[in-house]
RNA sequence: GCCCUAGUGGCUUAGGCGGUAGAGCGAUGCCUUGGUAAGGCAUAGGUCGGGGGUUCGAAUCCCCCCUGGGGCUCCA
């Protein structure tokens, strides 16, 4: 915020003409004269947004600082736009100029406010001593914001029921023990990457986009099926538990109220662009849900209802320095479930449902989560048994955060982590119970005495992000690579099975076996590039190929082929049928996509 | 964002206390038609991350910026 201290022996205004922002104003302050007045020229800023409370604060205390010295009979906050070029919106300055002005009365001096968004005349006479004209810029003190003495959260580990202090706990889980380390802060670092990264270049999946900004990945074909698969798995999911896909805008506009709110608890790390119009990206797919849900009818009978979303991209504003590899983007695409419950019973009812859910995912991934259950005190306290009995669903301990006092939308959470192979968590499903949002973004149901009421609202993301699920697939080889050759899950694998043929000769042979494997819902492709077998097999393995087939004069002759199976590194038998039936035994239950690569490697591009 | 550290062909890198770079993998071509983790030979490919400065001359010294990694902090 700007503002320009002028003290006046008279300020005379009068409005002329509304401009579009104009507020509406009664007869008697189209015009005015104030005497002896310190008038206080204003322009609130885009940054003062972040924390509007504060900024008002800090302008209060000045200017009463500047009147003290001065001793003016009144005081006059003048909206004055040309005092910045980042101007804030003028819904948050109108609000920031009211405040300013009851909080001076409050403090016992006679403030006034000249209307906002009106062209006026106006005539000052500056009394011209030392301290008759000052400028000051007010800003955000970061020392200052909020933080404080907030009171720490209570840790406990919640097992069978009972609730155990961590400090005598005895963990059996190595990872659950390493989650609780990292929660309180307690474990160290060994200053090495994290494998994924490597990985995931190396495999080309994914590289930076260094023309982009920080946190941004480009997707090569590999990694672009692995992602659309990972979709096709959360979307069959979400709508096999009921929810309806929909999709929403990626940008919102902060003159909205409900979503300016809802934005400012995300506080700094808002990606805003640029424009006149001050947009923010959405940092996951909430204002969308929300803004369908508030425009939609419900009633008693709809609910629970589930929006779901795939929000390709979700962006937040991250630290530079805490951006890496898959694990935290500035661009990221998390599957987003809205469930619009009519209270608080059937909102846990939903929650438990939603455990199930998100711990089925940690099966079919193969990767073993660890709970963090959260909840405010006065919900833990009100519900106890049920928290216990949630928990309880998880089948092993979990850790349990209380806090103090609700800080955010939401009065319980369980988040469920992968552990990376440096042994930090990798935050994947959550699960959320909002008491707010229904109310923020009037989104209503007509419940069963035909009365309007504000839902309870949980979001949930069965998977977490879909970069993150990756990344835990990958720690997981790392974590893994003792106890066997890394390698994908087979309906994740880019190619299912390679065909190495020997010579020339055995071409058509393997290219028809490709195509009837193909026919069978198999990735499968044929190693034709005129190179050895053992670099040919050298090969496959560096692509983490889990079937990989030679080709020769044997194979023309016998129905059989010796087919090299990645995960046991053991050589089996197999004919085309019991093969085939073996990798559909294998992906049972889960999707499918062809390969998105040309059959043959000969063709293909090196990203 | 702050602190530390790095950036040399697509990838992995050698070399540099000032005189414009060398390799392996990969790619391409030729030879080899080969049976389970790198066959041989040859060729192409680099204004040494970008910009500015010092200098007769900068990949090398100085400044700024960009990007990566680590740490702090943060994480709905």
């Amino acid at each position: 915020m700007r503002i320009l201290l002028i003290h006046s022996d008279y300020l005379r205004y009068k409005t002329k003409s509304k401009t579009k922002i104009a507020e509406e104003i009664e007869d008697k302050k189209k015009s005015g004269e104030f005497e002896n007045a310190l008038v206080v020229f204003t322009a609130v800023e885009k940054e003062d947004e972040l924390n509007t409370d504060e900024i008002v604060r800090s302008a209060v205390s000045e200017i009463i600082n500047v009147s003290d010295q001065v001793k003016p009979d009144k005081v006059v906050i003048y909206p004055y736009a040309h005092l910045s070029s980042s101007l804030g919106s003028p819904q948050a300055a109108k609000k920031v100029l009211m405040e300013m002005e009851s909080k001076l009365k409050e403090n016992g001096l006679n403030a006034s406010r000249i209307p906002f968004g009106w062209y006026k005349s106006f005539e000052i006479s500056c009394k011209g001593h030392p301290l008759s004209e000052l400028s000051r810029t007010i800003t955000i003190k970061p020392e200052e914001k909020e933080k404080a003495a907030e009171e720490p959260s209570k840790w406990y580990i919640l097992s069978k029921g009972e609730l155990l202090d961590i400090e005598t706990f005895k963990f059996e889980s190595e990872d659950l023990k390493k989650l609780t380390d990292y929660e309180l802060g307690k474990l160290e670092s060994t200053g090495e990457e994290p494998p994924h990264i490597k990985l995931m270049r190396e495999k080309s999946f994914a590289d930076y986009e260094p023309s982009a900004d920080v946190g941004h990945l480009r997707w090569y074909p590999k990694g672009r099926l692995i992602r659309d698969l990972l979709s096709d798995y959360v979307y069959n999911l979400v709508t096999e538990y009921g929810a309806m896909p929909v999709e929403t805008p990626i940008m919102y506009d902060l003159a909205d109220d409900a979503i300016r709110v809802h934005a400012d608890k995300f506080g700094e790390r808002q990606y805003r662009m640029g424009t006149k119009k001050d947009l923010m990206l959405r940092y996951a797919c909430c204002f969308g849900a929300f803004r369908v849900l508030s425009d939609s009818f419900l009633t008693w009978k709809n609910l629970p209802v589930g929006i779901y979303e795939l929000s390709t991209y979700s962006f937040r504003l991250e630290k530079k320095g805490e951006v890496v590899g898959l694990k935290r983007l500035r661009g990221f695409t998390m599957p987003d479930l809205h469930t619009v419950c009519g209270d608080m019973i059937q909102a846990m009812e939903e929650f438990n449902k939603q455990i199930s859910m998100c711990a089925k995912t940690g099966e079919d991934f193969k990767i073993n989560y660890e709970v963090i259950f959260r909840a405010t005190a006065d919900f833990f306290e009100e519900n106890k048994e049920w928290m216990f009995q949630s928990a309880q669903k998880i089948g092993k301990p979990v850790l349990l955060e209380i806090l103090p006092r609700r800080k955010h939308y939401w009065i319980s959470k369980m988040d469920f982590a992968a552990i990376d192979y440096l042994g930090r968590p990798i935050e994947n499903p959550t699960i959320q119970i909002d008491v707010e949002s229904g109310e923020r973004f009037g989104i209503t149901y007509i419940n069963e005495n035909e009365e309007e009421e504000y839902p309870i609202i949980l979001h949930c993301s069965p998977t977490g992000s879909i970069e993150r699920v990756i990344c835990s697939l990958l720690e997981k080889t790392a974590v893994e690579i003792d106890e066997k050759p890394p390698i994908l899950p087979t309906w994740l694998s880019p190619t299912q099975i390679r065909l190495i043929p020997i010579a020339e000769r055995h071409m058509d042979f393997a290219t028809s076996l490709a195509e009837d494997l193909k026919a069978s819902n198999i990735r499968v492709d044929v190693d034709d590039r005129h190179e050895t077998v053992g670099k040919k097999i050298r090969n496959s393995a560096t692509e983490w190929v889990p079937y990989t087939i030679v080709i020769g004069d044997k194979e023309l002759e016998s129905d059989k082929f010796m087919v090299n199976i990645r995960e046991t590194r053991e050589k089996e038998l197999f004919n085309k049928d019991e093969l085939t039936s073996k990798i559909q035994k294998e992906v049972m239950g889960m999707p499918f996509r062809p390969l998105p690569l040309p059959m043959n490697l000969s063709r293909r591009v090196n990203f």
